[in-house]
DNA sequence: GCGCATTTACTCGGATATTTTATGTCCGAGTCTCTTGGG
DNA sequence: CCCAAGAGACTCGGACATAAAATATCCGAGTAAATGCGC
């Protein structure tokens, strides 16, 4: 089981999505050089969290990406479903049901017990990473990680990265 | 992200394991034609397991598989990791550390945000994975799935499929 | 100097390669069982 | 009838193909800004 590396990068930069003032954008091409990852394809990964409804974005010269809601209402759990797709990982092929002594049962039959308790722990994963919002990362980061050099060294970044469509 | 199919083979080939009695062994080949999966695939995957503790192999033409330990001893967090390997299913690249504005920090520094959530909701699922034993889900396999006519078929065939080896 | 049409540069979005991983298969080393011949 | 030796058959274990997915890249459609021209 592995996620994939598009995850840890939504992540970040939603975190950094989440500081810009209301109406800025941000190109995924800035994202790119801002955590040194390969434009092209994180362009690939923000265009899903578009789809998903998690960033709006905005094309032409001037265009980049947002948040499309408030940074206290993307949890962790948002960014990585839309990333990774909202399937389980866990997926029962009822084998139970083959072999010279299988279980019988209809559509409505009780689910498979190692599915069940695979499914458990899922969700028990699921309900952690929907505990955490963008918000309450950034917020964290901003004030138990970096230094105020760094903070301000962001911000500067931020100011001069950020587009302003139609404004 | 998603499980390999090999998990929910494990799991299913523990339960029967567990059924069967004192110095009895199953061959990998009765287990696959048990669940209708590709012999030499779930052999590969059953040497996985053997080389994680989680049973034992004998070779040899009486030979074949069992649990290394009781079943209460065998939880599915032990059978998961042993199939998907123990390392964590977030990987933290530290892209913190890279860009124009990066973090500062030695190598005692305190871990990213967004991994330390990522691994939280980690060890949530493995908790809840841990807290179910092989020996639980096949009591109630036997309890509250299987009617008796099913039960008797699957003991006969693990008393027809057994070997001995070395009685 | 000002307004408008045109060009230009830069954006996202989806179609296309390459590398890694999971899936599936095959053959060899080893071990127990069965057969067979002799005592 | 009993025993022992040898052949045979079946086991696991690891090396070798194939299919799927993740990773990485490129080019086209579209939009806003910048430019240049006329007034």
């Amino acid at each position: 089981m592995r996620l994939t590396e598009g995850v840890e990068w939504a992540a970040h930069c939603a975190v950094v999505l989440s500081k810009l003032p209301p109406g800025a954008y941000l190109p995924a091409t800035r994202l790119a050089e801002y955590h040194e990852v390969p434009p092209a394809y994180l362009a690939k990964t923000l265009s899903v969290l578009a789809r998903a409804g998690v960033v709006e974005s905005v094309p032409g010269r001037s265009g980049g990406f947002r948040l499309a809601r408030r940074a206290e209402d993307v949890t962790l759990l948002d960014i990585v479903l839309a990333v990774e797709g909202n399937d389980l990982a866990f997926r029962c092929a009822e084998i139970r049901r083959r072999g010279p002594a299988p279980f019988i049962g209809g559509k409505g039959s009780p689910a498979c017990l190692i599915a069940s308790a695979m499914w458990r722990a899922e969700a028990a994963w699921r309900e952690e990473l929907a505990s955490i919002t963008v918000a309450e990362i950034a917020d964290r980061v901003d004030r138990e990680r970096l230094t105020p050099a760094a903070r301000e060294r962001a911000a500067e970044w931020r100011a001069a990265a950020a587009t302003w469509p139609s404004r």
